[in-house]
DNA sequence: ATAGTAATATGATATTTATCATATTTGCTT
DNA sequence: AAGCAAATATGATAAATATCATATTACTAT
């Protein structure tokens, strides 16, 4: 298996603040877990016992909400953690974890990280930033969400996937969303966002084969945020 | 000057994770300020250099967005911190701070506090879980903005103020917001806002006197949402 | 107390978004 | 390759929300 030593993914994380001794021993007691597209890492509700790091794919946060939708709050990329906050908080899951590709992830059980969140102290201040930075985050979301029509926030959706997911040699966008994900990411209607896309290709900000989609005026698109 | 270590108000956030000698040099070099109604705390885009913790009052955190509105983020109460985010991240304020109430804050500079978090770990782990707190809120806001309409939103943020700022004797909220506020929290036009809060006199799940509100009928607004 | 200003209220209408219905296309299974 | 289910697409309409206009009421400063 592995090591943690030596994974280049955990540069990406708060993990790069532990030492050469802790992560030798976070490495013994690691699993690794291979998760395919589709399936749930862990569920709304669900007792965590430990933290995923992600070693490779992507996976989307999402919460049931009242009215039956399941809301995305995150896409989640290589190399971020899952699920620091339900330990750190010591509750349950708030948000339900699937895999939107084949992942590869590492799992590592709560006892170790605790300690040396509390033992290290560069590890928890790099937990901290962490942390304010997805706050920070979140409430531009919120202001984006209270303040932006659907078509804009679907548009800053395919940039953000453009930006932060990228796109294979076709320019095709890497990772890749039903019309209905998309829809719950924006917080609006399935057939609303399909409709949006459409104009969307009309006005030839994109194009599509099936749910593939392409991005063809990224100015233009940000012209529309 | 009051003292740190004799102030009820440290109990409610993370300073009380503080040791007694660490108060008492907090308390040395703290400076305590009147904020009167309506002025501002700070602004978004300056740079904080310290944290303010909230004796007395209310005020709420918003941000501008690109339509001009300026959007309310969170409501701060007595025993909570300001600008912690800013100070770990080391970044300038992502939202500005406004009285809704006069005001009693103690501001303690940067490096007292920087000093702290990184040397008492029972001080950054309840700092921490604080942080997961607050972004799992984040997170349900999130959920809320996108899933319900403005009507249910509105309905919870009176149910919100009512159970966690309380009435006064006659029963009218304690914290007394204008329209445009309101507005401004659920994200919506100042007029909608009205119409709705209008339309719940009418069904008599609320009554007006001026831009007091008093709550009539709870579990109504709670069937709203 | 009164004028002037800002906030609240409400009507009329436009725009955005949701919902329901129904094609059409895509991807999958055999 | 055919058949089937799911996803995508699009039209028609309803509902929610925004915008503009204009009263009315409350608050503030003299």
């Amino acid at each position: 298996m592995s090591k943690c030593e030596q994974c280049i993914v955990r540069q990406f994380n708060s993990l790069k603040a532990l030492t050469k001794d802790e992560l030798v021993r976070i490495s013994s007691c690691k699993t690794s877990k291979i998760i395919k597209k589709g399936e749930v890492i862990f569920e709304e509700g669900e007792t965590l016992n430990g933290i995923y790091c992600v070693k490779d794919g992507v996976c989307k946060l999402s919460k049931l909400s009242a009215n039956g939708k399941d809301q995305i709050v995150k896409l989640v990329i290589k190399g971020d953690l899952l699920g620091q906050r339900s330990l750190i908080g010591n509750e349950s899951a708030n948000l339900s974890a699937t895999a939107l590709k084949d992942m590869e992830v590492c799992f590592i059980p709560k006892s170790e990280i605790i300690n040396d969140l509390q033992n290290n102290s560069n590890f928890s201040m790099d937990v901290l930033q962490k942390m304010a930075h997805d706050l920070k985050e979140s409430d531009n979301v919120i202001v984006n969400m209270a303040q932006k029509t659907v078509k804009q926030r679907l548009a800053e959706v395919l940039i953000y996937i453009y930006q932060h997911f990228g796109a294979d040699t076709n320019d095709m966008l890497n990772v890749v969303l039903s019309r209905e994900e998309y829809a719950n990411i924006v917080g609006t209607a399935t057939e609303s966002a399909i409709r949006i896309l459409s104009q969307f290709k009309k006005e030839g900000l994109i194009s599509t084969s099936g749910k593939q989609i392409k991005i063809e005026d990224i100015k233009g698109l940000k012209k529309v945020v």
